[in-house]
DNA sequence: ACGCTAACCGAATGTTCGGTCGGTACACAA
DNA sequence: TTGTGTACCGACCGAACATTCGGTTAGCGT
């Protein structure tokens, strides 16, 4: 008895690579990318280490056998997705304003466009995000971020320098303040919200700026001298 | 033969509840406080799934099933640990100032106050933060915590309604930015550097609410509005 | 000296994990 | 018709998992 055609029980139906010819029994099939998207929410959902490739493939609607037909194994999905992840917000450091423009614009402009990269490759970047080293894959990753951070936190303190950033916080705090807060929108933003992209962006931007950008008197206490924040 | 007395991986030795006259072979015994802080430790490094009880058996430097002496299990170490994060946060909003204060005064007091509990209770309240709802624990647990979101996302609210947040920022996402922003601590700030904590709370407070506060001209130049401030 | 209990251990339990293997079904080309 | 490649499957495997069990050891009250 040949497989039964409908066994499935997830949501595809209408999904990318469909087979030009009807294939088999109307069950489009996967390719790497794909079944890379699927892979990467179920992660996302219930953790990279919660996730078991049962939990994959009943997502997939096939069997776990099946998965290591389009990948080597679990980490090479997670390999795909957070590469995916960390050139698009490479590329975002290395596109930019011409490197003679003032340090303050251009932070702001990578604020921006990581704002956008973040709602852009959601899925991806979370899943970046959220890792612990636990393997070599892992710990390559975390080792790009860190790169990537620390390229943001010299753009800081060159903005400071310029007098772009108020001289009562340090500008590894301000780094640390405004990609805390990007990055923080991988726990709530959610694309098929009602905030469209350009607005959070502006919005984001305009707050943290703004609240960086002058001597402030505005609290129970005024500005003290600010600590150092380590790497 | 007797157990080996120094059979230690770890780097205890100085430990919470040492046995009024010397125990064993100069070996503190555990009690539940100590042994979840440890154990909580090692969640953060590894993520609670990827850590086995065998981890946190070398880290405390006891076989795994002396572990169980303790604690009934693995969930139980984790219900534990972010009973311990959601209180400390629930503290905050029912003690502050009298409910007929401003909202403004308000949400800044439990934004700083916040800011003091996360890095108090930090290890606690990062495991909180990074749950995925996989068991009933970890799901009773992010409900209590979609709770203390919406309470604050009403602070915001009322604030924005006195005119203490500018108007061209919805006060939802004014509350998801003043929060991401807080919870985005657990990613990077080390209470053993040399920020002190009010710094910290200082510099959060003042930057987000300035820029929150006043009307920007948020254009896509390098924010240069003369703003009033508030409070 | 005795029994009690807290604190611990090594060995084993059943289960779940990521991954392998030998196949089948089918489209298409020769 | 036969052969080839793609997509898939059920059955299985060894390792790792959380947990249990039957102990042993040491200090304390009596």
């Amino acid at each position: 008895m040949g497989p039964d055609p409908f066994p499935c029980d997830n949501e595809r139906m209408s999904n990318t690579p469909i087979g030009r010819p009807a294939r088999r029994a109307e069950r489009p099939a996967y390719d790497r990318d794909s079944l890379l998207e699927v892979a990467v929410a179920v992660f996302n959902e219930r953790g990279y280490d919660g996730t078991g490739m049962e939990d994959l493939a009943r997502r997939l609607g096939l069997s776990k056998s099946s998965i290591y037909h389009h990948v080597a194994g679990k980490e090479e999905l997670l390999h795909l997705a957070v590469t995916r992840a960390l050139d698009a917000l490479f590329a975002v450091l290395d596109e930019g304003p011409a490197p003679d423009t003032s340090a303050t614009v251009r932070l702001r402009h990578v604020v921006r466009r990581s704002v956008e990269v973040l709602a852009a490759e959601l899925p991806y970047v979370t899943l970046l995000l959220r890792l612990h080293g636990n393997s070599e894959t892992e710990r390559q990753a975390l080792a790009r971020r860190r790169e990537f951070d620390h390229r943001v936190a010299d753009l800081a303190i060159r903005a400071a320098a310029e007098g772009g950033i108020r001289d009562d916080i340090d500008p590894h705090l301000a780094s640390r303040l405004l990609f805390g807060t990007v990055n923080s929108l991988i726990e709530w933003y959610r694309p098929d919200g009602n905030l469209p992209v350009p607005t959070l962006a502006d919005s984001l931007t305009a707050v943290l700026f703004e609240g960086l950008s002058r001597q402030g008197a505005a609290g129970a206490d005024p500005g003290r001298p600010s600590g150092r924040v380590q790497d």
